[in-house]
DNA sequence: TTGAAAGCGCTAACAG
DNA sequence: CTGTTAGCGCTTTCAA
């Protein structure tokens, strides 16, 4: 196991100093131009022949730069994560970065100690895809001069780029094309009011209620406490408890969406014959279901490359102003989970 | 930002030198045994107070450590690795390590090059859970002194351990269990013999039909040229075609089961009323197909816990011999895609 | 039992 | 244009 070549033996190679190379295998024009070709020349050569590839750990420690960013998600094995993980691979790699994907399974000790771990790896930056709206430990990693930016959801403070999908149209192209299938009792199986995601679909539903004149009693809301299965089966049966008459029900996500349809297929309630179904993100693996999920799609590979880029940008040129919001569009995905509502 | 304390704002704050600090601070009992306990327990004291976190690049730099690792799957979209690189994670994460995940897509190239970028990282390990069965690249990153091993699929050359399922047993509990229900001709959607598991699965598969008598030409066979969906479907057109016979079609994997399903929906053909399928993996999201698809479970958390603990061992504990060959149980789960063969 | 000194491989002043 | 020097933070001889 020889040991791979250093600046050194090129040094020696050519006959100039350790530094001298340093400076021609700069990446960055500015040092090089300071240099005669033909040394430049020279040491490309040296090192091409030698097979040299220079050794991160230790530029790193005199430039305290490690070009790796952490990626924090909720869940790897949520399948709406890999596309975005993928997205974000698909800019980072070519650039020389790896990424360090950490799972916060949503829980806040943990996420506080993977901030700790990836601040200790010495991160050049931190992708947070799971993101509570308000987040002390992350505006204080932010101060602390860490490039940080959020991913799918954002933190109110104001201080961290955010890139999001749009929330507000998503929630609109949902409600409308209910409305227009002819549905006059919609529901709202809204999300967990501690992430920016929840509480702006929510805000986005009880806006566009109000748009179209629907009181509030026509137009049931029960906020889920996390966006997970058992939650939508949950809150769709407090739903129809209170209000057998509902015909429609608009969820803040697929997941709560897929508990909603299990509920229903529990109660033998006939979807969409008696009740339609929407949800939320069009995760993969969505068109397994026997019942295709009508819902709205997020742009998750381009949402991952999309932060990538601006934390990249935040990395390498600190003096350019990285967007602070950078919102995404959606699109409706129509299936089978809605249909007209019984005309009784 | 004011930089973190080192070793040497330690040694200044107790009035030690820097190297005592180091002693100190080292988890090698061995070599704090050198030293009295009471200058222990005050740079310990000292090292609290300050907040002292070691700086991993400047001693990685010193003793060639990076505390990372790599982790080579085909592709995290695929719902078959998050669960092993959390099993992986849950091992390695505890132990100080992080991982570098990569996707190679399968395509040689991209693995040549991910493993050069991998090395150029300067990782302590690597787990390659996306190997060929003849992979000559990997066999000299193993000759080169770097640890390493294969996860699901082994490489042939023999120096390389590996973790993988019981393939064996895996198809002979899917056979048995067709053959139990009655089905006489039992076809085989074999995997791409580039991977270790095609080739095992296959020639388990024959071994089977052997030991129950059954002729080849009552056990068709076609090879897949990958493990996904359309090969599936491709795979049992051709079956279909050459053998309207077929009761049972045996799949090297659940991708390809998946594909074979597809395509007896596209000609009409009923399943598992007049053709039960099986596949082989038991993905996660499985249990949202229209019909539960019979398959084999493997354990997909514990092997990459397994292989996480294998590659510690090889790069802890260099003296002790790791495990060459690690054989996970698998287990048959039957669901609602295979039947007794309709009486005709 | 501790200190001194050297060096891992690289970059960045500062000279010249 | 190029060489000299110093040092990033840590570990590890070698002395004492």
């Amino acid at each position: 196991m020889k040991k791979r070549p250093t600046i050194k033996d090129i040094a020696r190679a050519t006959g100039v100093h350790a530094s001298t190379v340093s400076r021609a295998l700069d990446p960055d024009s500015k040092k090089r131009n300071l240099l005669s070709a033909e040394v430049i020349e020279r040491v490309r050569e040296a090192a091409e022949t030698l097979g040299y590839r220079p050794n991160r750990q230790a530029a790193g420690l005199r430039i305290s730069r490690t070009w790796s960013v952490g990626v924090m998600i909720p869940d790897i094995t949520n399948t709406l994560f890999p596309p975005i993980v993928r997205g974000i691979e698909s800019v980072l790699e070519p650039r020389g970065y790896t990424s360090i994907i950490v799972n916060t399974d949503n829980i806040a000790e943990r996420e506080t100690r993977l901030l700790f771990v990836l601040r200790e790896r010495g991160v050049d930056g931190i992708i947070n895809g799971a993101a509570q709206r308000t987040d002390p430990k992350m505006a204080q990693v932010a101060a602390a001069g860490i490039p940080i930016v959020t991913l799918n959801r954002k933190v109110e403070d104001g201080t961290i780029p955010y890139v999001i999908n749009d929330e507000r149209q998503g929630i609109r192209l949902a409600f409308r094309h209910l409305y227009d299938l002819g549905h006059r009792r919609i529901a709202n199986i809204a999300g967990a009011q501690s992430y920016s995601t929840g509480q702006m679909r929510l805000e986005a539903f009880r806006e566009i209620c109000a748009e179209y004149g629907i009181a509030e009693k026509d137009a049931p809301i029960v906020a889920a406490d996390s966006y997970n299965e058992a939650e939508g089966q949950r809150c769709a049966g407090r739903i129809l408890d209170d209000d057998p008459d509902v015909t429609a029900i608009l969820c803040a996500n697929d997941r709560l969406a897929i508990g909603a349809l299990k509920l229903l297929r529990t109660r033998g309630i006939d979807c969409p014959g008696q009740v339609s179904v929407t949800g939320f993100n069009d995760m993969p693996f969505l068109d397994f279901l026997p019942l295709g999920l009508t819902t709205v799609r997020i742009k998750q590979f381009e949402a991952g490359q999309t932060s990538a880029r601006i934390l990249l940008q935040m990395i390498e040129e600190s003096d350019r102003a990285a967007p602070m919001q950078t919102v995404l569009p959606v699109e409706l995905v129509v299936r089978e989970s809605s249909a007209p509502p019984r005309s009784t």
